[in-house]
DNA sequence: AACAAAATTTAGGCAACCCGAAATCCACGC
DNA sequence: GCGTGGATTTCGGGTTGCCTAAATTTTGTT
């Protein structure tokens, strides 16, 4: 089994490839893991290294996983969300909070620990902040809904997912009342700055969202129901 | 917080402190750990230099811990045996996987996850191995019951412990019905060789207990009823 | 009291990981 | 084509934790 360090790295790796295909470089690495260029460097000499090997490398050009790397990252991505399905419905654990400790839990679990778990709660397909599972076979899951960006003046939309990253962020949009399953409407959309101003449905509570809360959300188009009424 | 060898070098101490009060040595401490004498002394001179100080080293005659090293000491085990309660009563590990798991385990869980995981297990006294769970106030608990072969021919009584430590040995236990809460009657004690023969209650199979087994368990003697019918 | 065996510590190494500073590379602008 | 700034790698260092082999100390004899 790869190191604990190799195993931050791989799900580093594959949510950065993700979000933009290629080779991942250096830098970017380090700065979404919060280390040095030097270290990164490093690590990814050994990474592709070990038998078999978990990234191509090369250097000055970045790196990318190997089929090999990918396979670990969705087996840890899978163990970090079905950890916080846990911690979140289970322990009552409050979404912002849920992250960091599967952070250093999913190190720490065998598979069998994550095959009794993930039966006995009913093999659950998403995670608390919406990031769908990984399935047993590891298959890449793919991300539901769309950017919040795209959404236009008038629509009505869900939120799907929520970025777990930042705490702090996490705690804001909780306080706003934008969880996963949350519905809205688009009231407006400023032309020029990207400014949204929704209201939530039920509640009619209005909210604005700024570029940093937008790029933290995705959500799902719904029909425009009772539009005029 | 100490590093995860600290916290298994700790529970160690502790362990064997209770089975015979005194400084540790070296050896002792090596052997159980299985670790090399020069690893643990060298482990022995950081935990006497941290502060607070965990142990108290005085260079060729053992150790001791300190309070603040009791309290650590109390505090894994505590989440050791918590999660193996979980592991066991909900996950269905058997028996002899538990240990193992939990051993990785108890350093990765945070304070929060133990407070919670214990209220919603109803704050469990006891693991699946019967050994008693310190409460959150981390005070000593005592060892239930006296050891196997202070029994006299005869008696009747409970399995309350079983030694964890040994996978191979917790299946035979298992294997033979020797778990905790199972009663049984001592049928014959070899008065030249340490050897017992006993009879399930109420099974009824003739179990033969030699010296290995017998220092793996603890019981807890009972009334002798029906003693003859 | 003197030795030898046993226990323990010290010395020298190694593997992971990380950092800051120095060197190196390369790509872009002129 | 030629610098040069920014990205990247290399170098030297530091920490934790383990091992083997070589001292060293203690202890249990004769
Ligand atoms: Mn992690
Ligand atoms: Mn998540
Ligand atoms: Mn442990
Ligand atoms: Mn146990």
């Amino acid at each position: 089994m790869p190191t604990l360090s190799m195993q931050d790295y791989a799900k580093a790796l594959y949510v950065l490839e993700q979000r933009q295909p290629g080779r991942i470089s250096t830098s970017a690495l380090a700065s979404y893991l919060d280390l040095s260029p030097a270290a990164v460097t490093e690590m990814l000499h050994r990474m592709a290294k070990v038998q078999p090997p978990l990234v191509d490398y090369r250097p000055r050009r970045g790196a990318r996983l190997t089929t090999e790397g990918q396979r670990l990252a969705l087996r840890m991505l899978r163990r970090h969300r079905l950890l916080e399905r846990f911690l979140h419905d289970v322990l009552g654990f409050p979404l912002e909070q849920v992250h960091t400790e599967a952070e250093r839990l999913e190190h720490a679990v065998s598979d069998a620990f994550i095959q009794r778990l993930a039966a006995w709660m009913g093999e659950p397909k998403s995670d608390p902040h919406g990031h769908p599972i990984p399935g047993p076979d590891l298959q890449p899951p793919d991300a539901p809904g769309r950017p919040f960006r795209s959404l236009a003046p008038d629509a009505r939309a869900q939120v799907v997912q929520v970025c777990d990253r930042d705490p702090e962020q996490l705690r804001r949009l909780a306080a706003l009342g934008l969880r996963p399953g949350q519905r809205f409407r688009v009231l407006e959309r400023d032309p020029y700055e990207p400014v949204f101003r929704i209201r939530l449905e039920p509640q009619g509570t209005e909210v604005l969202v700024g570029p940093r809360l937008a790029a933290a959300l995705r959500v799902e188009p719904l029909a425009t129901e009772a539009s005029s009424s």
